[in-house]
DNA sequence: ATTATAATTCGCCATTTGGCAAATGTCAAT
DNA sequence: ATTGACATTTGCCAAATGGCGAATTATAAT
């Protein structure tokens, strides 16, 4: 979402699918990576590296260049998974919030969209008398 | 080939494909990473981040991708993008939900999605001190 | 409520990263 | 050989990363 981001993992280091949430030592007990150390990541307090990051990929259930994607270090639009879920071809969805509204209940996927509108018509209304 | 490998670019920072081998300096302006820094990264005395390997990718004529793999950051795509757990398989994405998020800037779906995640946490907090 | 146990956050700090500026190196043209 | 114009390397240092252990907080079990 941003141009110079850096690594920011705010809230997806572990908020899983599945069942299961992982804890942080557990996180760290199989990546190697310090509990508190992820536990800042966790909380934007800190950045991860290149190399903390491969180590949390696999534990975490992502593909490592789909992490890498989510923290920002590279490009969404690469070679991608991308259709791999048919179904959702029509516009273009980013498979990675495809993935991750997916594991949201579906009332609160409807929210989302409702407040999308909602920012959307209020960002117009506001254009207009900014001008 | 190392396991705990880091960034280590030793001797490909600019030994290029094409025609031309770029200066550090050359290098250094189109990327805005310093001249001094990518020396000692060519040889091998500082590892880059994920970042600075961002940023000279696309001047020396790599994919993102494809340099973070020479970097060791990522492991070369050997299963590729398979489908490996099921379970993985994310919930449900509620088609009309796919369909309208999908007309979305991608920015804005990303943006989207970090509001849920705000509001995710905010709910959290609110619970607790309303405990 | 109380205690036991596991999870998260915080303080501290060693190490690393990466930029700036000065020093050094290279090479073609005088 | 000397100069000038670049290129590379080095010294230095501020900022960031990431680990360890202690303090704190959440979760269970009595």
């Amino acid at each position: 979402m941003d141009n110079d981001n850096r690594g920011n993992l705010g809230g997806i280091v572990r908020q899983q699918r599945v069942t299961v949430p992982l804890t942080l030592q557990q996180l760290a007990a199989v990546s190697g990576v310090s509990a508190s150390h992820l536990g800042r990541i966790e909380k934007g307090q800190r950045f991860p590296s290149a190399s903390i990051l491969r180590r949390i990929a696999k534990p975490l259930g992502f593909d490592e260049d789909e992490l890498f994607t989510l923290a920002g270090y590279l490009s969404p639009q690469l070679p991608s998974i991308a259709e791999k879920n048919p179904g959702y071809s029509n516009g273009r969805l980013d498979p990675y919030v495809a993935r991750m509204l997916g594991q949201e209940p579906v009332e609160v996927q409807h929210t989302v969209l409702g407040i999308l509108t909602i920012l959307k018509s209020l960002a117009k209304s506001v254009a207009k008398e900014t001008r």
